[in-house]
DNA sequence: CGAAACTTTGATCTCTGTCAAGATTAGTGG
DNA sequence: CCACTAATCTTGACAGAGATCAAAGTTTCG
C-alpha cells in the first residue's frame, strides 16, 4: 500500500516542512498532527517479519526507513513477492481483518505503527486522507496489474530488465536517475519477485554482463549506455 | 475496480430496494440518488471495446450486465487479461488521466457511464461513498496480488483449477455454488488470464476430463465430485 | 447449409527449472 | 585484522513443462 500520506507524515515525522504544491485535498494541520499523535515507532532487523499472512491485522505501518518485501506464500514454500515497500508506504490495510500478504524487512526497517482501529477511525473522520488514501490505493492496485503482464507474458530477461529500470526509478525517487543502482535484495528476492529461479536470475545477469549491458557489483549494479537510455532498455515493451 | 457501491448503485438503479445489513458506513439516500443523476446508460455489444489503455480518461463505468475483460497488451500482440468485471464492478479510476488498462465486453454489457470529473466531485464530496470506494480498491489490489502468485508460482494445472474454481464462486455472488459453471470466456481469454497458450489450457482441459475431474460443454463446465469441494480442488494452494 | 472462427490433438523444440559442484561474499570469533 | 565457516551466488549438465507449428474436428452464425 504505497502511501500518498507519504510526504505528509514522513515530513510531519521529521520535521515540520510545509507541504510541496500538491493540487488535491492535502490534509489539514490539525488531521495530520492527530494522526501523528496515534504513531509509534518500530524497528524491524533485516530478514525480521513484519507480519504475516492471515494473522489478525492489528496496525498499518508507514515504512520511514529501509526496504521491506511483501509476499504470498504456498504450503510447500514457492513464495512469490508482490511488491516492495520503500520509505513513505504504507503497509497493511485497515479494512480487513487479517492481513492480506506477509511483510519481511530486507534492509533494516523502521516505520510508524498505527494501531488498526484507531486509524480507521481517523480515516472515518478525515476525508482529505480518505481521499489520499484511496488515490494511493488506486495507485497500488495499477502497480499490481502492471507487474502481472510481466509475469504472465514475459520472458526471463524481460523480466529483469524491466523490473531493474523500475527499481531504479523507485529508489531514484525524485531525485536524479543514476545509473549505480543499489540493489539491497538477495537472488532469491528478485527471483520470487519475478517468477524465476535464483538459478535463472543469475544467468540472466551474467549474460547481460557479458554483452556489456550491466556490470554486476556485490548489491548493486551499474547500467551501461546514456543515463536516459540504458542499454538495458528493452521496452519493445507497454502498450500496442 | 471492483465496486462496493455495487449494492447500492445497482438496486438503486433496478429499483429502490433498502440497503441490506452492511455494517461499515453506508452512503445516504441523497449521496446515492446525487450519483444515479449522474449515471447514463450505455451498452456495448460483446467482444466490443469498452475503452482503451492510454487514452485520455472521460469516465467511470459501473458494470451492471454482462462480462468485461480488462487487459494490457504489448506491442507484439501478447496480452495479459487483470481481471474481469461483473455486474457491480466498476471499471476505470477517477484518479488517472489516463485509462491504465484496456477493456473489452466479452458478453454484451451493459454500464452505468459517470463522466469521469463529476465523479470524482461526487467522491471528495461525498466521506461515505468516498470510504466504500476504499474498501473496494483495497479488495481490488488485494485480488491482483492473490493472481500474482498463481502467474508468478503456478503449473498450467494449478493455475486452470484456481481460476475456475474462483471462477465459480464470483459467478455464483451471493447464489448457491453450483457444479455447473458457465464460461462465456474463450480458450484465449483464459490463456491470456492464466499466463499459458490457449493450446496448454485446452490440453489441462481434456486430461482433466479424461481422469472425470470436469466434463467439458460448448461455454460451460461441469465440475465433478461434492459441491462443497470438487475433485478440481488442488488447494495445497494458499498459505504456509 | 456452409464458411469462418474456435477448439482439440499431435509432433517437436526451447526456455527455464532441477540437481550438483564450485566460487564469492558475508559473518564470527579469536 | 585475519582465518574459518556459513550463506549466497555462479556455472554446468540435464530434464521437462509448456510453447510453437501444423492439421483435423467442432461450434457458431450469417
Amino acid at each position: 500500500m504505497v502511501g500518498v500520506l507519504r510526504e505528509a507524515v514522513a515530513s510531519k515525522e521529521y520535521a515540520s516542512a510545509p507541504f510541496g504544491g500538491r493540487k488535491q485535498l492535502v490534509p489539514t494541520e490539525v488531521e495530520l498532527s492527530e494522526l501523528v499523535s496515534l504513531a509509534r515507532r518500530t524497528r524491524f532487523a533485516a530478514k525480521s517479519k513484519v507480519f504475516t499472512e492471515s494473522e489478525p491485522s492489528i496496525a498499518v505501518y508507514m515504512l520511514t526507513i529501509g526496504v521491506a518485501g511483501l509476499y504470498k506464500m504456498l504450503a510447500d514454500g514457492r513464495r512469490q513477492i508482490v511488491g516492495f515497500a520503500l520509505p513513505g508506504d504504507f503497509i497493511g490495510s485497515p479494512f480487513c481483518d487479517r492481513y492480506t500478504c506477509s511483510v519481511d524487512a530486507i534492509s533494516e526497517v523502521t516505520t510508524c505503527q498505527f494501531p488498526r482501529e484507531q486509524f480507521l477511525t481517523f480515516l472515518r473522520a478525515n476525508p482529505k486522507s480518505l481521499y489520499l488514501m484511496l488515490e494511493s490505493e488506486a495507485r497500488e492496485t495499477t502497480a499490481a496489474r502492471e507487474h502481472m503482464i510481466l509475469l504472465g507474458c514475459g520472458t526471463a530477461e524481460e523480466k529483469f530488465a524491466e523490473f531493474i529500470i523500475s527499481w531504479r526509478a523507485t529508489v531514484g525517487r525524485g531525485g536524479v536517475l543514476s545509473n549505480f543502482v543499489p540493489l539491497p535484495l538477495s537472488r532469491k528476492d528478485v527471483a520470487d519477485f519475478l517468477g524465476l529461479t535464483i538459478e535463472t536470475v543469475s544467468r540472466v545477469l551474467s549474460r547481460l554482463e557479458r554483452d556489456n549491458v550491466v556490470r554486476v557489483l556485490p548489491k548493486a549494479l551499474v547500467l551501461m549506455g546514456s543515463t536516459e537510455t540504458p542499454l538495458l532498455f528493452k521496452r519493445s515493451y507497454k502498450v500496442a
